[in-house]
DNA sequence: GCATTACCCTGAAAGC
DNA sequence: TGCTTTCAGGGTAATG
């Protein structure tokens, strides 16, 4: 499940191979992803023009074109954004293909289509409805204890899922957001705010250092996800609560537990996270 | 404003 | 073995 440090990787893979390129077609398999593709919108904006640059804003990819048009790519779940050789054969869930001036493909596959695929006229491009609302990028400089203090006054919801709400903070998921909290020593079931300012601060630096410890690692491999050239993360092997419901846990071999919140599951110590 | 629930969806795993 | 059920969850929308 691809969160910040996996969209960061895929960014960072593709980045070599599409840059500078010209986008020669659009294909899609004109099934319905989180929304329906408009097939014949993103073949205008691609016309006559060169990928400028791709960036990351939260969890979403933004492919920047010489005409100022935006591509806008969200992985969902399940999604991939991988870099093919035209002629190999396109995997099963292969949703939108751009064939790209060197003759290889940018392939989003998506098995259980929560992603997102769409394109945005330069005009459009600083309204876009999904980065609107979005909040501080975590591994960004805004992204300070005070301003984390800030956005936690007053709010009466438990700490995880304020940290999941991409309003406040984008780019965390269930992964990083059991991670963090583990290593900030703060139970999931909190109210976020009540933290008091050495939570604060402790919870600041687990965040920013789970991410960048992830992105140094390439993201976490549970099942799908691979970066633009097809390879797994390395993060998974690292991780110190999540998905290890009932294993010691690595500071007081407490046994770590489960619960659903928010019909999300949180793993956490209940020992260490007060 | 916030909590809860349902929905979208496929494939792996569990259960029978 | 093979079929059916359950579960995974990011984001959104409806409801209370």
């Amino acid at each position: 499940m691809p969160e910040l440090p996996e969209v960061e990787t895929v960014v960072r893979s593709l980045r070599p191979h599409i840059t500078g390129r010209a986008i020669e077609f659009v294909a899609t398999s004109g099934l319905k992803l989180r929304k329906s593709i408009d097939l014949s919108k993103l073949k205008r904006l691609c016309k006559n023009t060169h990928i400028k640059s791709i960036t990351r804003q939260g969890k979403y990819i933004l492919i920047t074109l010489d005409s100022a048009a935006i591509l806008l790519i969200h992985l969902g779940m399940t999604g991939r954004l991988v870099m093919a050789q035209a002629s190999q054969e396109r995997p099963k869930h292969t949703h939108v293909v751009f064939g790209l001036s060197d003759g290889k493909e940018l392939r989003f596959i998506d098995a259980r289509r929560f992603g997102l695929v769409g394109g945005y006229r330069k005009d459009e491009a600083l309204k876009v409805e999904e980065l609107q609302g979005l909040g501080v990028d975590p591994l960004s400089r805004a992204f300070t204890a005070a301003k984390l203090a800030q956005e936690l006054a007053g709010s009466r919801r438990v700490v995880k899922d304020f940290l999941l709400d991409q309003r406040h903070v984008a780019g965390l998921g269930n992964i990083y957001v059991c991670e963090a909290l583990f290593h900030a020593g703060i139970s999931p079931q909190r109210t976020a705010g009540d933290l008091k300012k050495d939570e604060i601060i402790r919870l600041h630096t687990a965040v920013v250092e789970i991410l960048r410890q992830a992105v140094a690692r390439r993201g976490t491999t549970l099942r799908d996800y691979v970066d633009g050239d097809g390879r797994p993360g390395e993060q998974q092997s690292h991780l110190s609560v999540y998905g290890r419901t009932g294993k010691p846990c690595i500071v007081c071999q407490e046994k770590i537990h489960r619960l659903v919140q928010g019909a999300r599951s949180t793993f956490f110590c209940p020992t260490c996270q007060r």
